[in-house]
Formats: C-alpha cells, structure tokens, sequence
DNA sequence: TCTATTTGACCGTT
DNA sequence: AACGGTCAAATAGA
C-alpha cells in the first residue's frame, strides 16, 4: 500500500518540488511580460504551500511518530481480511502491522459522473485504469443494484483498489462511483508489456507541441486564473475530516462547465496531489483527479471540454491505452471528497 | 485457450 | 437477522 508516511513522504516532496519548480518559472516570467503565466505560478506555487502544510498538520495531529520514519512496508492489502489474536500484547500496538479484528477504513473517495448520450448510457467504464468486475449487489432501496470493481492488477502487484459503481434512481445517467484504497500498480508498465502505445496517444504527443496546443495552455491559465472551486462546505467539514491537503483546490471550477476525461497519459509528473485541476506541463494540456493517484506519482488526465464554447482549449484529446474515448462527463461541482478520506491512519497503519 | 463477467453462496458487520 | 461486500465456480466472448 502507497498509505503510511512513505507515501505521505512523497507527497510533501514532490508538493515542495514542484512549488520549486513554479517558482523558477515565475522568477523566469518576471523577465517578460506574461502577466498571466506569472499569475498562474504563483497560484501553483501557493496550492504547493497549502498542500505541504496540509500534509505536515494532518501527519502531526495523527501521530507522535516523526514524519520521516517510515513505518515497515504494508502491502496494502485490506486488513479486515487477517485475523489476529483477541487481545494483543502491546508490543503488537507498537508494530504497525498490528491488526486488529474491526474492518480498517480504506482511503475512500466518491465521484458523480454523467454519462453522455454518445456512449449509449452504458455507464462510466474507463477511468483510466484498469478494473475487473468482482460483483453486483442489488442494493435495499435502490433501483439499480450496485457493481464492484478491483484493479486488474491485484495479483500481479498486489493492488488493492477497489471501486463501486451505483447509478443514481433519479438520473440514470449520472452514476456515482466509491473508489476505496489507491492505486499501488504501475498500470502504465502493465500497458507496456502487453499493448503497444496506441496511434491515438502517439498523435497526442505531437498535438502537445503544436505551437496550437501552447496557445490553448495560455488560455487555459487564463481560465485558471478566473475560476475559484467554492469550497465553504469543505471548509465546515475540516473538523472532523483529516483530509491532508488544503481543500482549497489550485484548480478551478465552473459549475456550469463539464469536462470530458479522455486520456492517461505516460508522463507521470512526480506527486500524488488531489488538487483538482491542475496543469502540470507546460506543454500540453494535463489535469490531475483526485481519484487518480498512483503510488507516489501523480496521475495525469486530459480533460476537453465538452461544450463548444472554449473551442481548442482542450482539443488534444486521444484515447486511453486501454479504449478509445471515454466521453464521461464529469459535473465538477458533484466531485466530493469522502469525509473519512484518507481515513484515520493510527488504525490503518498498524 | 485465455481472460473477463456473471451470479449464487459465503462471511463480516451492524 | 439483515445487509453489504467478496469469493469463486460457471459461463461468455475474443
């Protein structure tokens, strides 16, 4: 499991780094006029900082333990699953492997997704990862009953996400989906041993230096720079929530915008951050979700828009290395973070 | 033949 | 006991 304070570890590292790495380009957008690439660093490099104080706070008020011992390895596999004796020894307490018999919180996140007309409302598929149905549950006082997802490389890396899909009785089309336990695999590896990169992301590539798709990213920090995520409602919760990161998204929000999750790409840009938008290249058009965290690296989408009102600014759109387009469409103001996410690490830790 | 999905049974939690 | 989550054998499809 990427849980625990390595994975904490990394975060704060790579929230710092790429602060660092912000902050050069500021210094180096000072030389010129570029007032909104300026503007746009320097959100970044505040979103770093939050993030990083975040992380800092949450791993202190958990835990006596210094942030950089790391704990034994775990494997990340769901510890309800081992039983062990009744009354342990407080040496067990003292190890963090101990488990006791109460079914541990994984890190839990939920999100609402709408599927378009053009998929057939055939509900949400590909994320980007790759799932293996396990199965479907008729659930009391739903319509639909609900369908459970574990990564297909449980086995092979002993990764143990998991997702449920349960279509809403109000709106057929929007489904909300409870990811549980982050992505230890490497699936991008996976791909590359079994399938060649497709023609789609090749071309994807190309479009991200087009000197087309560089104007595109100007205009989105343009919209960066003018769109804010409401975040009262985080906010209220923070008491009780032991989320690490500032729930003040470096990204934006318009409620009245709907992106379309349409690619995974290779490049994995160091850092798990749940900062809901957030460009991290310069050159292309790459988001990060927070239900897309691999183990230390950051999982980066390409999201387009899917209305025609911002045409180009996300048009590098290809396919997944696992299927064409994906064409879910993700209300952003419906993506809600699960209170007990990460969950409390003194139980998940032992 | 291999891999993914389906589905009834089983198990843990409440 | 009811419910939700998972397992695993059977089945389907490539």
């Amino acid at each position: 499991m990427d849980c625990g304070f390595n994975w904490e570890y990394n975060s704060l590292i790579n929230e710092l780094t790429q602060g660092m790495e912000h902050a050069k380009q500021l210094r180096a957008s000072c030389s010129s006029d570029k007032i909104q690439e300026m503007h746009f660093h320097m959100q970044m490099i505040l979103s770093s900082f939050e993030n990083s104080l975040s992380i800092l706070k949450w791993t202190g008020s958990v835990t006596q333990t210094p942030l950089l011992i790391a704990p034994p390895v775990s494997t990340g596999a769901p510890e309800s699953s081992i039983s062990v004796d009744e009354n342990p020894k407080i040496d067990d307490h003292q190890d963090f492997r101990y488990v006791s018999k109460k079914r541990k919180q994984m890190p839990t996140w939920s999100e609402q997704v709408r599927v378009s007309a053009e998929n057939g409302f055939e509900g949400p598929t590909d994320d980007g990862y790759s799932w293996r149905k396990y199965g479907q549950k008729d659930i009391l006082g739903a319509k639909y009953p609900r369908s459970y997802y574990r990564c297909t490389y449980r086995a092979m890396q002993n990764c143990w996400a998991t997702k449920q899909v349960q279509r809403s009785d109000d709106d057929p089309v929007l489904f909300e989906i409870t990811y549980k336990g982050s992505h230890t695999c490497n699936q991008d590896f996976n791909s590359a041993i079994t399938k060649p990169k497709s023609p789609e992301k090749r071309e994807f590539k190309k479009q991200a230096n087009n000197p087309r798709m560089i104007q595109s990213n100007q205009m989105l920090a343009n919209l960066q720079a003018n769109l804010r995520v409401n975040t009262n409602e985080l906010d209220k919760n923070e008491t009780t929530c032991s989320f690490p990161f500032s729930p003040t998204f470096s990204g934006f929000v318009d409620e009245n915008l709907h992106f379309q999750i349409s690619q995974v790409d290779d490049n994995l840009v160091g850092g798990y951050s749940p900062s809901f938008v957030s460009p991290t290249t310069p050159e292309s058009n790459y988001f990060s979700l927070p239900s897309c965290q691999m183990n230390g690296s950051r999982r980066i989408h390409n999201l387009h828009h899917s209305e025609s009102d911002l045409p180009d600014l996300f048009s590098a759109n290809t396919s997944s290395t696992s299927s064409p387009i994906i064409g879910l469409e993700f209300p952003l103001e419906h993506v809600k973070f699960d209170p007990n996410f990460p969950f409390d690490n003194s139980e998940f830790f032992r």
